[in-house]
DNA sequence: CAAAAAGTGTAGCTATTGCTACATTTAACA
DNA sequence: TGTTAAATGTAGCAATAGCTACACTTTTTG
């Protein structure tokens, strides 16, 4: 134990509630890393296949600044986890629940942008920001979001 | 190569642009990850050194809900780059350098739920989405953000 | 003051997400 | 059409961040 601070310090009262909360908080901040890849890539092949009708692993590497070994075995990962389809050598699709996923998201990602305009952050950094911060933003802030878009867009 | 699309989409015109942009926006972010944990220990650290006059190990365990092992760990990273000091069996300190770190990193934190507070989002949400979402938040957000807390402070 | 408890540290495992290097398949073109 | 170039896929390495299990100090306490 620490010497410096005697016994007294050890008791610290009875705050567990505050650990647990901010080790909740902490928990589930970490293990939404995960799911924030796999989000970002969603959002990507499905915004290829709108566009040039056809995803392919390198465009999606390109895009993303990582080789195309490292974009192939996050795509891989993607269809065991249900989200993407395709044989090999014949590009990439979305199962249902994968393009209901990049709805949702590209939803998100609109709605997070629009905010930090709002708030009046510069149109580049809103976008740079937004990449980031949209897979911490709860359904709860979500809606907060919305609103305030709303009640300032009638204003 | 995808024969689906042929020859055609190979092409896809010339948007070199918007994608080193985009990969630019995605590389900041993915390696802004590593920095992301530092920060949460030095801010924790910071505030338990305050609080309880030490931060031991187990302490940071405990707040951030994983074992004393990995705690560790990363303490030993926070020495090896600089930002904290102490002796075995002697609890964690911060170097100046960290302290500076902690600093700026509970002004961004509180910036962050302030903002979201003044756009509606409840109370406990707030602190949840802000643990994520301060690690995403450029200087020029931040400037905005603080501005528009100004302005509206001052309605 | 000795034993027990608590805290600290180390070793070794797993999973994720990057990479490079090499092999294979497909498409383009001379 | 057959060669070359591009794309795709696979294997193996590294760093991060988590874990459990075990070893070792330090403090508490009987």
């Amino acid at each position: 134990m620490l010497p410096t601070a005697k016994k007294k310090a050890a008791q610290v009262a009875v705050k567990l509630p505050a650990e647990l909360t901010q080790a909740r908080r902490f928990g589930k901040t970490r293990s939404a890393q995960s799911g924030a890849l796999l989000e970002d890539y969603v959002e990507l092949i499905d915004d290829l296949l709108t566009t040039n009708g056809e995803a392919r692993p390198t465009d999606v590497a390109r895009r993303f600044g990582v080789s195309h070994a490292t974009a192939i075995k996050t795509i891989v990962r993607l269809k065991r986890e249900g989200l993407a389809t395709g044989r090999p050598y014949r590009g990439v699709f979305l199962t249902p629940e994968g393009q209901k996923l990049a709805a949702r998201v590209r939803a998100r990602h609109r709605l997070v942008v629009d905010v930090l305009l709002a708030l009046g952050v510069p149109a580049e950094a809103a976008e740079a920001d937004a990449e980031g911060i949209e897979h911490h933003v709860s359904e709860a802030s979500l809606r907060a979001f919305a609103q305030f878009l709303a009640s300032r867009g009638q204003s």
